[in-house]
DNA sequence: AGCACGCCGACT
DNA sequence: GTCGGCGTGCTC
């Protein structure tokens, strides 16, 4: 009797083997239901054999292996696989995680027809029925009857609009032979104009397409505007005539529907399907499905989407890949964008990195040659000059209320001109502290070593780490002092601020506050298109990707403290950001004009943002990084681990150190206590690791990982996080 | 992850 | 004498 070896989405290393009447080698990457101790679980088979080292008495038999879908590509388990090696995690883990939720349970999956472009009408049947054969007090249904003897056809969205349990009524109908259903024929959109190619694109798009059906790792790298869609349009164009499919990974951010757009009227005869978090476990599973099949051709989605089957998979565009969203920061520490590169080396394909601020590790990847640079130097749209960018010093120019007195007049000349600006502050709240002007006291978080910040709107003191939200105290708790205020600007103050200098202009303030409610950031993007907008407040949510073709001016607020952070990224970051905000700035024929409020305007950051020297800033940090010891000249490993308690922390690490037996070429450091020590109630510390070999690196934490493994974990919790962007 | 087993403190 | 605390170990 064949025996089946399980991977389950259960925390241990293990791969678990069952009997089975009927598996045979085909049956690789189908699901299985299993007995797991007491209970049945799912999980995906991984091989098909004879043997175990299983004693046969242990050994019980799966329950049933669902055939319903077809099994998940041997392409598909290789990238599980090198991921599980790769990040050190269990590969039961890693399978279920990249699976739609509806694959991990213990049931087939019904598959319905697809369900968006379905549309329903009356039969002749259904014609005869009178209305009143519906008991009034089904409402529903009568007003779902009603509406398609109006309208005689309803489509499915329709449907839905009128109740969400209009498609059951509907299914019901079916059957009763008084509706029939049919698809929607295929949209006949408009095909979007086609622009054409500046030189600069001409030269990428026939760099990268001419090596279309090999492996290189592309840096298409482009200042803002310069039209790197253009060229992933075109090379996409290259890989759909092959009947080949792309995939497309975009940043975890709401300007997801706006690509999509422009995808859809590019290709509108093609099938594409988005997956991001905005969908619900069936649609995810829908888009998933037609993924594997092969019959979605552009597959458009955030990091969870590199681990989708894509059988004929010919190209994938990592877009905005310096964006740390890719990497996830919980559970599995992986990078999409890595694995994405892994993915197109398997499959021998192209995988474009597309950035206008790429990350020093793939800056230094091209600079060596290990990936192919093209660049795009000038804007794409006609007569867009780059925006002007200049500092306010701010100790010439005192602040008042965060703005000074240079960027409050070019705020007024804009208004008077009708131009929009943006106010650029990456504080979301009204003040990030409540101060006690006597004793000096501030409101800080009991579960994370964080100040909490007021949020004058609710009336409350919030955590922006856990969430913990509480009342503002009467008088300072320390000294009873009444003088308690908030101190610092947030987005809100600065709303405020604003709304006294400027009575009459129309401000929006715009962060994830502003956003929480449904379709606000459609109302939103619409109303700002519409010019019912003056001046922008917001966060980094205002940086990514939006085109606000009528903004000529954005000011950007407190952004200091990244110059001399701790964190070793920090800089490249806030480069990274100032330059996705700057170029918000004259996109069509508006000339931008950016000014930064700041202490330090000689700072080389800030000389490197004017001239739009990215490669001199780059090579500096580079510089830097290398006297430093640090990535992308060494590579690096965390074991991170937490606690109630930060001793306990401390010393499992050590205990863990003293099981590690490196080689000469890893460098083991001493456990530290995180940047933020606690968080969410729990006390964290990490020990870095650290090779200038990535194999030895790899091959050292493989075995190290081991060994922890075999350590007694005490009440803590720890996870390898390799290539790590925090600490 | 769950769940059982097991070994020590306060209760009818 | 037992109820229940959660530390340890196993699940094919």
């Amino acid at each position: 009797m064949p025996i089946i070896r399980v991977a389950l989405n259960i925390p241990v290393d293990t791969l678990f083997d069952y009997q089975s009447n009927d598996a045979t080698q085909h049956d690789i990457g189908l699901r299985a239901c299993v007995p797991f101790g007491k209970k049945r679980v799912t999980g995906v088979i991984i091989a098909v054999g004879s043997e175990t080292q299983i004693s046969i008495e242990k050994l019980k038999s799966a329950h049933c292996i669902f055939r319903e879908i077809e099994p998940l590509p041997a392409a598909l388990l290789d990238l599980f696989h090198f991921c599980s090696q790769y990040y050190h995690h269990p590969l039961g883990l890693v399978i279920m995680n990249g699976l739609p939720v509806k694959l991990r349970g213990n049931k087939p999956v019904k598959l319905k027809e697809s369900s968006s472009n379905v549309q329903f009408s009356l039969t002749e049947t259904g014609k005869q029925i009178d209305l009143s054969s519906i008991p009034a007090r089904q409402r529903v249904a009568r007003r779902l009857f009603t509406e398609l003897h109006h309208t005689t056809v309803l489509s499915n969205l329709q449907a839905k609009k009128i109740s969400p349990r209009a498609s059951k009524l509907l299914q019901e109908w079916i059957q009763l032979k008084w509706v029939s259903a049919m698809l929607i024929p295929a949209m006949v959109t408009k095909a979007a104009k086609i622009p054409p190619l500046t030189a600069e694109q001409e030269i990428a798009v026939s760099a990268i397409t001419t090596d279309i059906k090999q492996f290189n790792t592309w840096l298409l790298h482009g200042v803002t505007g310069s039209g790197k869609t253009e060229v992933y349009l075109r090379i996409i164009e290259r890989v759909l005539a092959h009947g080949k499919q792309a995939l497309i990974l975009i940043p975890e951010i709401s300007l997801t529907p706006q690509l999509e757009t422009v995808f859809r009227a590019r290709f509108p005869t093609t099938h594409l399907v988005s997956l991001h978090s905005g969908l619900n476990d069936t649609e995810r599973l829908t888009g998933w499905i037609q993924a594997q099949r092969g019959e979605a051709k552009i597959i458009l989605g955030t990091r969870l989407a590199v681990f989708t089957p894509l059988p004929d998979l010919g190209l994938v565009i990592v877009d905005e890949e310096q964006d740390s969203s890719f990497k996830q920061q919980d559970g599995l520490r992986y990078s999409a964008r890595d694995l994405a590169i892994f993915r197109a080396k398997e499959n021998d394909i192209p995988v474009v990195l597309g950035s206008a601020t790429p990350s020093l590790e793939s800056y230094y990847n091209a600079l060596t040659g290990r990936y192919h640079s093209v660049r795009l130097l000038s804007r794409a749209i006609k007569n867009a000059a780059l925006p002007l960018i200049q500092c306010i010093d701010t100790r010439t120019n005192k602040t008042q209320e965060g703005l000074s007195e240079p960027l409050i007049k070019a705020l007024d000349r804009c208004l008077a001109e009708k131009h929009q600006s943006l106010v650029f502050i990456n504080r979301r709240g009204y003040a990030p502290a409540l101060l006690c002007k006597a004793c000096g006291w501030t409101a800080l978080c009991q579960r994370c070593s964080s100040r909490l910040v007021v949020h004058l709107r609710d009336k409350k003191l919030c955590c922006h780490h856990c969430g913990h939200r509480e009342n503002f105290p009467r008088a300072c708790p320390h000294c009873g002092n009444q003088d308690i205020a908030p101190f610092g600007q947030g987005t809100q103050r600065v709303e405020e601020t604003l709304a006294t200098h400027f009575p009459t202009a129309r401000i929006l303030r715009i962060d994830r506050d502003s956003i929480r409610r449904k379709n606000a950031w459609q109302d939103i993007l619409h109303a700002i298109h519409a010019q019912e907008v003056d001046i922008l407040v917001g966060t980094q949510l205002l940086a990514k990707g939006h085109d606000f073709p009528n903004l000529s001016l954005v000011g950007i607020l407190n952004a200091d403290s990244s110059l001399y952070s701790t964190d070793f990224r920090a800089s490249e970051r806030l480069f990274a950001q100032l330059m996705q905000v700057a170029g918000r700035a004259g996109r069509a024929n508006v000339t931008g004009h950016v000014l930064i409020q700041t202490e330090f305007p000689d700072h080389p950051l800030y000389h490197a943002l004017q001239k739009h020297d990215y490669d001199v800033l780059a090579k500096t940090l580079l510089a830097e990084r290398k006297t430093a010891g640090f990535p992308p000249f060494v590579y690096q490993a965390l074991l991170r681990a937490e606690a109630h308690n930060i001793a306990i922390v401390l010393d499992f690490l050590k205990q863990a150190a003293n099981l590690a037996n490196p080689p000469r070429s890893v460098e083991l450091f001493d456990p530290v206590p995180a940047q933020m020590l606690r968080l969410k109630g729990l006390e964290r510390a990490h020990l870095l690791v650290q090779s200038s070999s990535r194999r030895q690196l790899q091959a050292f934490m493989a075995e190290w990982y081991t060994r922890i493994n075999t350590l007694p974990a005490h009440k803590v919790r720890w996870v390898l996080d390799i290539d790590p962007l925090e600490f």
